[in-house]
DNA sequence: ATATTTTATCGTAATATTGCAATATAATAA
DNA sequence: TTATTATATTGCAATATTACGATAAAATAT
Protein backbone atom coordinates (compact mmCIF):
# COMPACT_ATOMS: atom_id res chain seq x y z
CA UNK A 1 0.00 0.00 0.00
CA UNK A 2 1.99 2.39 1.20
CA UNK A 3 -0.78 4.73 2.93
CA UNK A 4 -0.89 4.79 6.41
CA UNK A 5 -4.11 3.79 8.13
CA UNK A 6 -4.57 6.89 9.87
CA UNK A 7 -7.81 6.48 10.59
CA UNK A 8 -7.26 3.59 12.90
CA UNK A 9 -5.09 5.43 15.35
CA UNK A 10 -5.99 8.28 18.10
CA UNK A 11 -6.25 12.19 17.09
CA UNK A 12 -3.63 12.34 19.66
CA UNK A 13 -1.47 9.38 17.84
CA UNK A 14 -1.97 10.74 14.53
CA UNK A 15 -0.91 14.38 15.30
CA UNK A 16 2.51 13.15 17.04
CA UNK A 17 3.19 10.88 14.03
CA UNK A 18 2.66 14.05 11.32
CA UNK A 19 4.78 16.14 13.97
CA UNK A 20 7.73 13.75 13.66
CA UNK A 21 7.32 12.98 9.95
CA UNK A 22 8.06 16.71 9.31
CA UNK A 23 11.43 16.44 11.31
CA UNK A 24 11.97 13.04 9.77
CA UNK A 25 14.59 14.52 7.24
CA UNK A 26 18.11 16.11 8.04
CA UNK A 27 17.69 18.93 5.53
CA UNK A 28 14.63 19.88 7.93
CA UNK A 29 16.41 19.48 11.24
CA UNK A 30 18.77 21.37 9.55
CA UNK A 31 16.59 23.79 9.04
CA UNK A 32 15.24 24.45 12.12
CA UNK A 33 18.97 24.32 13.39
CA UNK A 34 19.34 27.29 11.26
CA UNK A 35 16.78 29.00 12.31
CA UNK A 36 17.55 28.90 15.67
CA UNK A 37 21.12 30.34 15.22
CA UNK A 38 20.39 33.25 13.28
CA UNK A 39 19.63 36.13 15.43
CA UNK A 40 16.67 37.73 14.40
CA UNK A 41 14.12 36.04 12.50
CA UNK A 42 14.28 37.42 8.82
CA UNK A 43 16.09 34.44 7.26
CA UNK A 44 16.02 34.48 3.15
CA UNK A 45 19.63 32.42 2.87
CA UNK A 46 18.68 29.47 4.23
CA UNK A 47 19.41 28.32 0.07
CA UNK A 48 22.75 29.19 0.64
CA UNK A 49 23.05 27.53 3.76
CA UNK A 50 22.14 24.27 2.58
CA UNK A 51 23.29 21.96 -0.32
CA UNK A 52 19.95 21.39 -1.92
CA UNK A 53 18.53 23.18 -4.84
CA UNK A 54 16.31 26.61 -4.31
CA UNK A 55 12.90 24.33 -5.09
CA UNK A 56 13.71 21.51 -2.38
CA UNK A 57 13.86 23.76 0.07
CA UNK A 58 11.33 25.39 -0.77
CA UNK A 59 9.37 21.67 -0.41
CA UNK A 60 11.07 21.57 3.33
CA UNK A 61 10.16 24.77 3.97
CA UNK A 62 6.14 23.93 3.17
CA UNK A 63 6.31 20.71 5.35
CA UNK A 64 7.91 22.28 8.43
CA UNK A 65 5.21 24.99 7.79
CA UNK A 66 2.29 22.80 6.94
CA UNK A 67 3.07 21.18 10.36
CA UNK A 68 3.38 24.31 12.03
CA UNK A 69 7.07 23.68 13.36
CA UNK A 70 7.62 27.20 11.60
CA UNK A 71 5.73 30.02 10.83
CA UNK A 72 6.27 32.29 7.74
CA UNK A 73 5.79 36.28 7.28
CA UNK A 74 6.28 38.51 3.82
CA UNK A 75 9.14 40.49 5.01
CA UNK A 76 9.42 43.32 1.54
CA UNK A 77 11.26 40.65 -0.76
CA UNK A 78 12.10 37.97 1.21
CA UNK A 79 10.05 35.84 3.59
CA UNK A 80 10.70 35.79 6.99
CA UNK A 81 10.38 32.05 8.52
CA UNK A 82 10.90 31.19 12.24
CA UNK A 83 10.35 29.00 14.38
CA UNK A 84 6.73 28.15 16.09
CA UNK A 85 7.43 27.62 20.23
CA UNK A 86 3.47 26.24 20.68
CA UNK A 87 4.79 23.23 18.41
CA UNK A 88 8.09 22.27 19.79
CA UNK A 89 6.36 22.52 23.55
CA UNK A 90 3.83 20.48 22.65
CA UNK A 91 6.77 17.54 21.25
CA UNK A 92 8.40 18.73 24.67
CA UNK A 93 5.25 17.84 26.40
CA UNK A 94 4.90 14.70 24.36
CA UNK A 95 8.68 13.08 25.78
CA UNK A 96 8.85 14.49 29.11
CA UNK A 97 5.57 12.37 29.67
CA UNK A 98 7.34 9.50 28.43
CA UNK A 99 10.22 10.01 30.39
CA UNK A 100 7.46 10.78 33.31
CA UNK A 101 6.03 7.18 32.32
CA UNK A 102 9.58 5.48 32.42
CA UNK A 103 10.36 6.04 35.92
CA UNK A 104 8.29 3.43 37.26
CA UNK A 105 9.01 1.01 34.59
CA UNK A 106 11.90 -2.15 35.13
CA UNK A 107 13.85 -1.59 32.01
CA UNK B 1 14.48 11.20 -6.58
CA UNK B 2 13.44 9.17 -3.24
CA UNK B 3 16.53 8.92 -1.67
CA UNK B 4 17.78 11.94 0.79
CA UNK B 5 20.93 13.00 0.22
CA UNK B 6 21.87 12.28 3.96
CA UNK B 7 25.35 12.22 3.11
CA UNK B 8 25.68 15.82 3.11
CA UNK B 9 24.47 16.56 6.35
CA UNK B 10 25.99 16.46 9.68
CA UNK B 11 25.46 13.18 11.77
CA UNK B 12 23.98 14.94 14.45
CA UNK B 13 21.18 15.83 12.04
CA UNK B 14 20.93 12.42 10.71
CA UNK B 15 21.00 10.98 13.38
CA UNK B 16 18.10 13.27 14.74
CA UNK B 17 16.62 12.49 11.74
CA UNK B 18 16.42 9.46 11.88
CA UNK B 19 15.01 9.01 15.45
CA UNK B 20 12.09 11.19 14.38
CA UNK B 21 11.68 8.69 11.07
CA UNK B 22 11.19 5.97 13.16
CA UNK B 23 8.00 7.56 15.42
CA UNK B 24 6.64 9.18 12.43
CA UNK B 25 3.89 6.52 12.29
CA UNK B 26 0.42 6.55 14.33
CA UNK B 27 1.30 3.17 14.75
CA UNK B 28 4.77 3.40 16.13
CA UNK B 29 3.65 6.23 18.12
CA UNK B 30 0.86 3.72 19.58
CA UNK B 31 3.21 1.37 20.28
CA UNK B 32 5.32 3.16 22.58
CA UNK B 33 2.29 4.78 23.93
CA UNK B 34 1.58 0.98 24.68
CA UNK B 35 4.45 0.25 25.74
CA UNK B 36 4.15 2.66 28.55
CA UNK B 37 1.04 2.10 29.87
CA UNK B 38 1.52 -2.00 30.50
CA UNK B 39 3.29 -2.59 33.93
CA UNK B 40 5.80 -4.65 33.19
CA UNK B 41 7.79 -5.03 29.94
CA UNK B 42 6.58 -8.33 29.02
CA UNK B 43 4.06 -7.71 26.48
CA UNK B 44 3.23 -10.18 23.95
CA UNK B 45 0.08 -8.68 23.10
CA UNK B 46 0.80 -5.69 20.80
CA UNK B 47 -0.76 -7.36 17.91
CA UNK B 48 -4.05 -7.53 19.85
CA UNK B 49 -3.68 -3.91 20.84
CA UNK B 50 -3.67 -2.44 17.07
CA UNK B 51 -5.72 -2.30 14.25
CA UNK B 52 -2.94 -4.28 11.86
CA UNK B 53 -1.92 -7.46 11.09
CA UNK B 54 0.90 -9.32 12.70
CA UNK B 55 3.98 -9.27 9.77
CA UNK B 56 3.15 -4.95 9.71
CA UNK B 57 3.16 -4.83 13.76
CA UNK B 58 6.23 -6.87 13.69
CA UNK B 59 7.99 -4.88 10.58
CA UNK B 60 7.01 -1.32 12.61
CA UNK B 61 8.73 -3.25 15.86
CA UNK B 62 11.50 -3.80 13.57
CA UNK B 63 12.30 -0.21 12.61
CA UNK B 64 11.72 1.05 16.65
CA UNK B 65 14.54 -1.64 17.66
CA UNK B 66 16.67 -0.21 14.24
CA UNK B 67 16.34 3.30 15.82
CA UNK B 68 17.23 1.90 19.53
CA UNK B 69 13.63 3.33 20.49
CA UNK B 70 12.66 0.11 21.96
CA UNK B 71 14.40 -3.10 23.06
CA UNK B 72 13.83 -6.67 22.87
CA UNK B 73 14.68 -9.66 24.66
CA UNK B 74 13.84 -13.43 24.42
CA UNK B 75 11.31 -14.18 27.10
CA UNK B 76 10.76 -17.84 26.52
CA UNK B 77 8.44 -18.23 23.41
CA UNK B 78 7.60 -14.50 23.47
CA UNK B 79 9.11 -11.65 23.03
CA UNK B 80 9.69 -8.87 25.70
CA UNK B 81 10.37 -5.16 24.42
CA UNK B 82 10.36 -2.17 26.12
CA UNK B 83 11.41 1.80 26.04
CA UNK B 84 15.35 2.35 25.88
CA UNK B 85 15.33 5.73 27.70
CA UNK B 86 18.61 6.75 26.64
CA UNK B 87 17.35 7.11 22.83
CA UNK B 88 14.31 8.97 24.97
CA UNK B 89 16.50 11.40 26.60
CA UNK B 90 18.26 12.15 22.96
CA UNK B 91 14.81 13.25 21.76
CA UNK B 92 14.31 15.36 24.73
CA UNK B 93 17.79 16.84 24.89
CA UNK B 94 17.38 17.85 21.68
CA UNK B 95 13.86 20.14 22.33
CA UNK B 96 15.36 21.31 25.31
CA UNK B 97 18.23 22.90 23.39
CA UNK B 98 16.02 24.19 21.14
CA UNK B 99 13.58 25.71 23.77
CA UNK B 100 17.04 27.34 25.29
CA UNK B 101 17.50 29.06 22.40
CA UNK B 102 14.17 29.93 21.75
CA UNK B 103 14.13 31.80 24.74
CA UNK B 104 15.72 34.88 23.14
CA UNK B 105 14.36 34.75 19.49
CA UNK B 106 12.06 37.55 18.45
CA UNK B 107 8.88 35.60 17.93
C1' DA C 1 7.65 49.20 -18.42
C1' DT C 2 11.61 46.16 -17.82
C1' DA C 3 14.90 43.99 -15.06
C1' DT C 4 16.19 41.89 -10.81
C1' DT C 5 15.55 39.20 -6.79
C1' DT C 6 13.27 35.90 -4.01
C1' DT C 7 10.14 32.29 -3.16
C1' DA C 8 6.52 28.99 -4.90
C1' DT C 9 4.57 25.59 -7.98
C1' DC C 10 4.52 22.04 -11.66
C1' DG C 11 6.02 17.96 -13.67
C1' DT C 12 8.54 13.98 -13.35
C1' DA C 13 12.01 10.33 -12.29
C1' DA C 14 14.13 7.63 -8.63
C1' DT C 15 13.53 5.66 -4.38
C1' DA C 16 11.15 4.67 0.15
C1' DT C 17 7.26 3.37 2.96
C1' DT C 18 3.15 0.84 4.15
C1' DG C 19 0.36 -3.19 4.58
C1' DC C 20 -0.62 -7.88 4.25
C1' DA C 21 -0.87 -12.84 2.56
C1' DA C 22 2.04 -16.53 2.56
C1' DT C 23 5.57 -18.68 4.62
C1' DA C 24 9.42 -19.45 7.72
C1' DT C 25 11.49 -19.79 12.22
C1' DA C 26 11.82 -20.76 17.12
C1' DA C 27 10.34 -22.19 21.44
C1' DT C 28 7.41 -24.88 24.28
C1' DA C 29 3.56 -28.40 25.03
C1' DA C 30 1.28 -32.71 24.38
C1' DT D 1 7.55 -36.46 16.99
C1' DT D 2 3.72 -33.52 16.17
C1' DA D 3 0.97 -29.76 17.46
C1' DT D 4 0.64 -25.14 19.12
C1' DT D 5 1.94 -20.45 19.84
C1' DA D 6 4.53 -16.29 18.96
C1' DT D 7 7.36 -13.61 16.15
C1' DA D 8 10.09 -12.78 11.79
C1' DT D 9 10.88 -12.71 6.84
C1' DT D 10 9.67 -12.66 1.94
C1' DG D 11 7.37 -10.84 -1.93
C1' DC D 12 4.63 -7.64 -3.89
C1' DA D 13 1.16 -3.96 -4.97
C1' DA D 14 -0.30 0.69 -3.73
C1' DT D 15 1.08 4.99 -2.31
C1' DA D 16 4.38 8.58 -0.49
C1' DT D 17 8.69 11.06 -0.41
C1' DT D 18 12.69 13.29 -2.33
C1' DA D 19 15.08 16.04 -5.57
C1' DC D 20 15.46 19.19 -9.22
C1' DG D 21 14.84 21.59 -13.88
C1' DA D 22 11.64 24.57 -15.76
C1' DT D 23 8.59 27.95 -14.95
C1' DA D 24 5.50 31.03 -12.48
C1' DA D 25 4.44 34.58 -9.16
C1' DA D 26 5.30 38.61 -6.34
C1' DA D 27 7.76 42.39 -4.79
C1' DT D 28 11.06 46.03 -5.44
C1' DA D 29 14.57 48.67 -8.31
C1' DT D 30 16.01 51.06 -12.41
Amino acid sequence: MGASKSESFSAEHNEMATLFKAMAHPARVAIVDYLLSVDTCICGDIVNELPLAQPTISQHLKELKNANIIKGTIEGTAICYCINPETIQKIEKHFSSITFQLKNKCC
